[in-house]
DNA sequence: GCCAACGTTGGC
DNA sequence: GCCAACGTTGGC
């Protein structure tokens, strides 16, 4: 199982508009960038992410489960552009700050501070936990 | 709203 | 294949 981390305004696509889309899930669309789109081709169903607000609130607020394999972007009629299904897994209690990344010396590592950008991002295993426990969930119930 | 970072495009 | 121009993202 990876992890990741999906980027999106909320004012475009926010997470109370992906929870209300409920275990059917949403194609995470719209992602035009070679690098994001190769991530999304090596996700597996089941792997888990992150739900990251940026601009409004800058922080992770949820957490996500693939649900669908890439596949053509329904948005556009470019071969190029794929994507995966993604749902709404539970909210992130205490939700984790741009902020507090940034300032926690064991996540400096991560590609939201170092490739702030990239919409669809890489996260470790250890990221993972240490957000989930920080975020006020257990990893190993989730 | 500004601006820095950076990915993409297109001319050569 | 290089690189300048351009557009977009996203933090501040």
């Amino acid at each position: 199982m990876n992890y990741w981390l999906f980027k999106s305004e909320p004012n475009k696509w926010s997470w109370d508009q992906q929870k209300a889309k409920g275990d059917q899930g949403e194609e995470w669309d719209g992602v035009r960038n070679y690098q994001a789109r190769n991530f999304m081709r090596t996700m597996q169903i089941g792997d888990r992410g992150f739900f990251y607000h940026s601009n409004i609130g800058k922080e992770i607020v949820g957490i996500v489960e693939v649900c669908a394999l890439a596949h053509p972007d329904s948005t556009t009629d470019d071969p190029r552009w794929e994507c995966v299904d993604i749902k709404a897994v539970c909210d992130v209690p205490k939700p984790i700050t741009l902020a507090d990344v940034k300032a926690d010396e064991r996540l400096s590592d991560m590609s939201l501070v170092t490739s702030m950008r990239l919409s669809v991002q890489p996260v470790k295993p250890e990221e993972w936990d240490l957000i989930c426990r920080l975020g006020g969930l257990d990893p190993d119930k989730i």
